[in-house]
DNA sequence: ATGCCTGAAGGGTTCAGA
């Protein structure tokens, strides 16, 4: 009876990512954009939402669209969640041995969705260079990549990295100089969780593109393209080999009260070594990949 | 402008975010 259970295995999916910064003020975002994009499963940060209520607001509304729901929050701050439409197992809130501040934080969570683990989280952000909450969160990276080295072989970590990986990844490498974000400690802590066997796999799909997932609210930087790629989608190889297609969902970033992070969305494909050719992404964000290059502009 | 905007909790403001 293996037979109903591979073909599920290898069936097409779209994994997404969104640090959606309080999904109560996103829902009217947030379900147009499910409904428009169709992901298979979604990892959530900064939901800002204990869990009860996460499942009173949208608990119905997620279940009519076909998704389990796993939650992980505050009341106030932090939260992650992962939703799927393809299996929901083996949940598992939190990080183990993760440092707190004081205490443990809502920052990640774990689940198998179709045949793949999946880890969305949100890095702490460091605040200031050499503070506690640096070294905080120096602490949890080294956590997170103690857990990803004993996942499964087909893992993808989800989320809000607070890194931006190079400074190709950030709108003015000069004026972020000192600043959280760009620190060596920090980049090398990325660069090491990577070295485990993860892919970037939107920068390996955009090498040379201007790709950013984060902008201020502030003073019009997403209107002028001033932003970080702080968000990833960080894949092993057996997930990795299966992208067909990986952007960054620009268009969720405009119009009326949209969070200050874009979405991340990745397909795989049903065939782990098939030759299908990259696939162009949708017209919206083919467009927005196709802005023209600016000049980093100083503040 | 050393937080320019946004959100949360709580209370007439402060903290947090990247």
């Amino acid at each position: 009876m293996a037979s109903l259970t591979a073909p599920l295995l290898l069936a097409p999916m779209r994994i997404a990512t969104w640090n959606v910064n309080s999904v109560k003020q996103r829902v009217p975002r947030l379900l147009p954009w499910l409904d428009e994009r169709r992901p298979d499963v979604v990892c959530l940060q900064e939901t800002k939402l204990a869990d009860d209520a996460f499942l009173d607001l949208l608990g119905n509304d997620l279940e009519s669209r076909g998704y389990q729901v796993a939650v992980h929050g505050e009341p106030r701050w932090n939260g992650v969640a992962i939703l799927s439409r393809v299996g929901l197992d083996g949940v598992a809130a939190g990080l183990p041995g993760a440092p707190g501040f004081p205490e443990p934080e809502a920052r990640a969570m774990a689940a198998t969705c179709g045949g793949i683990r999946v880890v969305s989280v949100y890095v702490p952000n460091g605040r200031e260079p050499d503070s506690e909450h640096y070294r905080y969160k120096l602490d949890w990276l080294a956590a997170l990549e103690r857990y990803v080295r004993a996942a499964p072989d087909a893992t993808v970590v989800c989320g809000d990295m607070n890194i931006a990986p190079t400074d190709a990844d950030v709108f003015d490498p000069a004026a972020y100089i000192g600043q959280t974000h760009v620190t060596e400690p920090e980049r090398a802590a990325l660069a090491s969780l990577q070295a485990t066997g993860l892919h970037d796999v939107v920068r390996d799909r955009w090498p040379d593109r201007r790709v950013f997932t984060y902008w201020d609210y502030r003073a019009g930087m997403f209107h002028q393209d001033l932003g970080m790629r702080i968000d990833l989608v960080l894949a092993s190889a057996a997930v990795a080999s299966r992208v067909e297609a990986a952007w960054v969902d620009r268009h969720a970033r405009k119009g009326t009260a949209p969070s200050d992070h874009a979405p991340l969305i990745v397909d795989l494909d049903e065939a782990p070594d098939g030759d299908v050719g990259p696939v162009v992404p949708p017209p919206s964000a083919a467009g927005a990949q196709k802005r023209s290059f600016k000049l980093p502009q100083s503040r």
